[in-house]
DNA sequence: CGGATTTGACCTGCGC
DNA sequence: GCGCAGGTCAAATCCG
């Protein structure tokens, strides 16, 4: 087997992926890993997650590479949180636009509209061009866009460290643009 | 020592 | 009814 077994702890094939993070991609919520399966179209693992934050919240995650080229990680979110983000740092998304690093990823939301699923590009290589065309055509669609900026603000509005973070970002500003008015 | 992860077993749904 | 595949459970193990 060539996936993971240089690694004892990438048994999910995951762990450039998610270096830093043990329950998985970084997307502001808390993980905790329930199951792991092979499938029969995939040779490399499922891991199955569900939110650690809320117990009664109905989140999953199922965290998988992709079949043809394994650079490429593919997360599938079901349902939709019923609680707010964790008080964790490392805010580098929202539970639409997913784990949005610094690094591409595609978003793709089931006609259900419960289920988001994410790809991450995470190596660049072949086939991200096709990949980033992919995502630039779903997400410039008005509809994808009016859900996420509506699930940003919703997310936003209810982190009080990004209030605060906010808060103080403007304060300075303020401070930096007009010191000698304010002392 | 407590919480998180791993992993084999078990459950359930679906196609034949 | 049977077999297969996906999903979940829970005991064992790991790690900070």
């Amino acid at each position: 087997m060539d996936d993971g077994s240089s690694c004892p702890t990438d048994s999910a094939g995951l762990l450039p992926l998610i270096a830093g993070s043990p329950t998985g991609v970084k997307d502001g919520y808390q993980w905790r890993k329930y199951g792991q399966k092979v499938t029969r179209d995939n040779p490399h693992p499922r891991s199955y997650f569900r939110c650690a934050f809320a117990p009664s919240c109905p989140v999953k995650k199922k965290v998988q590479r992709d079949a043809e080229d394994r650079s490429k990680l593919v997360a599938t979110y079901e349902g939709e949180h019923n609680h707010a983000k964790s008080p964790e740092r490392e805010f580098v998304g929202n539970e639409s636009t997913g784990y949005a690093r610094s690094q591409p990823c595609s978003v793709s939301i089931n006609p259900s509209g419960r289920t988001i699923r994410l790809e991450d590009m995470t190596n660049h290589g072949s086939g991200s061009r096709l990949d980033l065309e992919t995502i630039q055509r779903e997400v410039v669609t008005p509809e994808f866009q009016n859900l996420l900026l509506d699930k940003m603000v919703n997310s936003l509005k209810n982190d009080a460290d990004f209030m605060h973070a906010l808060t103080n970002a403007v304060a300075e500003r303020i401070l930096e643009n007009f010191p000698a008015r304010l002392s």
